[in-house]
DNA sequence: CAGCAAATTTACGTGAACGTAAACACAGTT
DNA sequence: AACTGTGTTTACGTTCACGTAAATTTGCTG
């Protein structure tokens, strides 16, 4: 029984991960640019590998959720960091606890849209449900 | 013992609303350009109540999660329809819905980030007590 | 080696969300 | 009447996150 691991190719080319994770080429030099990608170098031609893929999807979440890109590049330091350095380590943990409250007061602001709209809704269906029963 | 209600103004000059809400006059503005803010006229000069004081939070609200000005326009739009028309009724609860389903994804994102952060805690949590206490 | 696709760098363009400056208007002092 | 404060419109400027075009360069393949 050979073949050992992975069915997927460990490596693609710009267009490769650009299609698979759906962003153009430009996205991806543009990232690398800002300092959030660094992928090997063949020559001229960019290869990204796994670790290059799991930072995109990493960095797409974050676009997704309204986080600017200097913003990203935070999150995504804390991850790189490899500090043998107490000091160090002691910041990338109070910066990540900073990061926590951050996301946290997003979240409850974001619950706090949901409960208002979930509100709404049921204002408007009782409205609805009293013109198409009760009503004229 | 009189006066009956409200401390508060209950009217607000552009440059009182946007002290008040800690944004620039021509943030004000640009809403009411972009149709998000209907002020009240007297003369040329705008003039603020408190229902456009709570749009505002709302619309700010917004902006902190990220939305664009477009699509906050959505949900406020969703305060807005004349709730006589049934068939309106019915498109506010359906893009409600939809929305929904929208903010509950990026909650559940949001949610993922902070386990990912809080797990990375704990693991420079533990190099530091290694370092720390048994280390060198 | 000619030709072509896939990649590269360089650089200007774009939409969103305002910033900022200029020029004008009006209302109430002094 | 002139000054001051608060507001107005008009319009160009700026940052971010890319889009888009132009002009190469690289690596095969016939």
């Amino acid at each position: 029984m050979p073949r050992s691991k992975s069915a997927r190719p460990r490596v693609y080319s710009i267009n490769e991960l650009s299609t698979l994770c759906d962003v153009t080429p430009r996205t991806l030099r543009h990232y690398e640019d800002m300092g959030l990608l660094n992928p090997e170098r063949q020559g001229a031609k960019r290869l990204y590998h796994e670790r290059d893929r799991v930072r995109l999807q990493l960095i797409l979440r974050g676009r997704r959720l309204g986080f600017g890109l200097k913003d990203i590049q935070d999150m995504l330091d804390l991850y790189d960091a490899d500090p043998t350095e107490v000091t160090q380590l002691k910041d990338v943990i109070r910066r990540g606890d900073a990061k926590l409250l951050e996301l946290q007061t997003q979240v409850e602001a974001l619950q706090a849209i949901i409960t208002e709209i979930k509100e709404l809704r049921s204002v408007m269906k009782n409205r609805l449900d009293h013109i198409t029963k009760g009503g004229e």
